[in-house]
RNA sequence: CGGGGCGUAGCUCAGCUUGGCUAGAGCACAUGGUUUGGGACCAUGGGGUCGGAGGUUCAAAUCCUCUCGCCCCGACCA
């Protein structure tokens, strides 16, 4: 094809090629900065429509904090400072003077978050808080790549604060299944649910649970992240609250985010070698209609039976006529397809004497004639279908690429040669887990939230354990 | 921060080794015409401080010095 770099001879320049072609981002004059062009923003716009409405279905309020926060504030909680020092951009100057305190771009809210909290959080008929931000965020990182890590990033993040720590928990849980569920039920993207090892949890959270998915090279990519902060935060920025009995108590906090990776994602779930491939419930545009036709005479009733294909179907999809006269049909099969546009419909002067018109699956790329009367219901119908193959495809992907695994000779020579996933049994050591990675490059993923109390020795070590832990090379 | 690659038209690049007339090609773009079931063709046209600064020279895209930036691979990270 051309303009597309196959998977198998580069995948990162494949991954390039597929966001170029199909329009979606481009870098911008800053290192490690996107544009988002408007057919990728309309995916994160799919993709923010449909959290949106899951966290208020979860009781959430959106709010909104500054992009400022004040250096002192970061500086507060220790891990949460290591965690993030070496990725903070610093504002030193304003209005042309020096400032007397920098400023951070924030890298997340935490910060300024919590204390602000501090004010809102008097008593427990205050609790539970439960706001979302919809906010941009910036880490300077030393290697980017468009979506799946900039210097900026799009993001939303939620921050609660209860009474309990089996509420922070029990919230904690119920926004990664809202995460689950958007990944598998929206963007047909399986992940798996864990809990993330000590080394790989989030700075300053007593938890960090994450969907984790397969990419199309057999990496891994934490697609979402839940964290039950516990009471660190609170007894750092002093979120107290008296209860019923009238003592204080610091509060539990819980904090979630999924971000523009999530389009890194969906692109290297699905897409194949001729462009990006969507999933229904993703595409900006469901159906393309394109008109095939010799003279203007057959133009006008082509297009009479386009428009009527369009005002059926569009009362559910997003359908779009391609009639530009400027490029032939087979140029704006291609385009399209780039675009991962999940329905084609071709209409011309064969169908139109049939009363049929072909449909094509971008999926499959499978072509089938289907009668003008039934169109509507098959394109559903098809639509659909895409829908549940992705993810069923995706699943089994990672399902035939997970390997359980208990001798470190074998685990050794998965990551010298196919890689994947490999499920084994892991004893909780950080130094097991650290040798490992310096071995063989891949590190615990997650421990996943089925079936992780089997019981087994470990994989490096071979002492007894209990948790059975998802190794793979990461994003 | 290390290794590699690269900056020339909107994009992909040639030209540089061995300095020399008005800096080229393909794609894209604009106009007109012919086309249209898998990336059309013809004609005409617009578009460039050759990444930047300095130097050598009668003369620099080309040689030298410095500098800036980008991409890929690693270490670090969502």
């Amino acid at each position: 094809m051309k303009g597309i770099t196959k998977r198998k001879d580069d995948y990162s320049k494949w991954y390039n090629d597929i966001i170029s072609q199909a329009d979606m981002a481009e870098h911008s004059p800053v290192k490690g900065c996107m544009v988002i062009k408007p057919y990728g923003y309309a995916i994160w716009e799919n993709i923010r429509n449909i959290l949106d409405k899951m966290f208020k279905e979860t009781g959430h309020e959106n709010l909104y904090f500054p992009l400022f926060i004040p250096e002192s504030f970061i500086r507060k909680e220790a891990d949460h400072v290591e965690g993030f020092a070496p990725h903070l951009a610093v504002v030193t100057h304003g209005g042309g003077k020096k400032l007397e305190e920098n400023l951070i771009v924030r890298p997340t809210s935490e910060a300024i978050i919590c204390s602000t909290y501090a004010k809102w959080v008097k008593s427990y008929r205050d609790l539970p808080l439960l706001y979302n931000q919809w906010a941009n965020v910036v880490r300077w990182e030393m290697r980017t790549r468009l979506f799946l890590r900039t210097t900026e990033f799009l993001w939303q993040e939620g921050h609660t604060v209860h009474g309990s720590c089996e509420e922070a928990e029990e919230e904690t849980l119920k926004m990664l299944e809202v995460y689950r569920s958007c990944a598998e039920d929206y963007m047909a993207i399986s992940v798996i649910k864990g809990l993330k090892s000590e080394s790989e949890k989030f700075a300053g959270a007593l938890r960090t649970y994450s969907i984790e998915a397969m990419m199309q090279d057999k990496k891994a990519l934490q697609s979402g992240t839940s964290h039950n902060l516990g009471q660190n935060f609170a007894k750092v920025f002093n979120i107290q609250y008296q209860n019923k009995q009238g003592h204080l108590e610091y509060a539990w906090q819980t904090s979630w985010g999924v971000s523009t990776r999530l389009i890194g994602a969906l692109i290297m779930s699905h897409s194949d070698d001729m462009g990006l491939v969507l999933p229904p419930k993703m595409a900006p545009i469901h159906i393309v209609i394109i008109p095939i036709y010799k003279t203007l005479e057959e133009l006008s009733d082509i297009m009479e039976v386009c428009r009527k294909i369009k005002e059926d179907i569009g009362i559910k999809y997003i359908v779009k006529i391609d009639d530009r006269d400027t490029e032939k049909p087979g140029a704006k099969f291609f385009e399209w397809e780039k675009k991962g546009v999940p329905i084609r419909v071709e209409v011309g002067p064969k169908d139109l004497k049939a009363k049929e018109a072909v449909l094509v699956r971008r999926d499959l790329n499978t072509k089938s004639r289907v009668s003008l009367e039934t169109l509507t219901v098959s394109i559903e119908e098809l639509l659909m279908d895409i829908q549940k193959t992705l993810l069923e495809k995706h699943r089994k992907f990672r399902e035939e690429n997970t390997f359980s695994i208990d001798n470190y000779g074998d685990f050794k020579n998965l990551y010298e040669g196919e890689e994947g996933f490999a499920l084994c049994s892991w004893c909780g050591n950080p130094e097991c887990e650290a040798k490992i990675q310096e071995e063989t490059k891949a590190t615990i993923r997650a421990l996943p939230m089925d079936g992780r109390e089997e019981a087994g020795v470990c994989i490096y070590c071979g002492k007894t354990s209990k948790v059975k832990a998802i190794f793979a090379k990461a994003y």
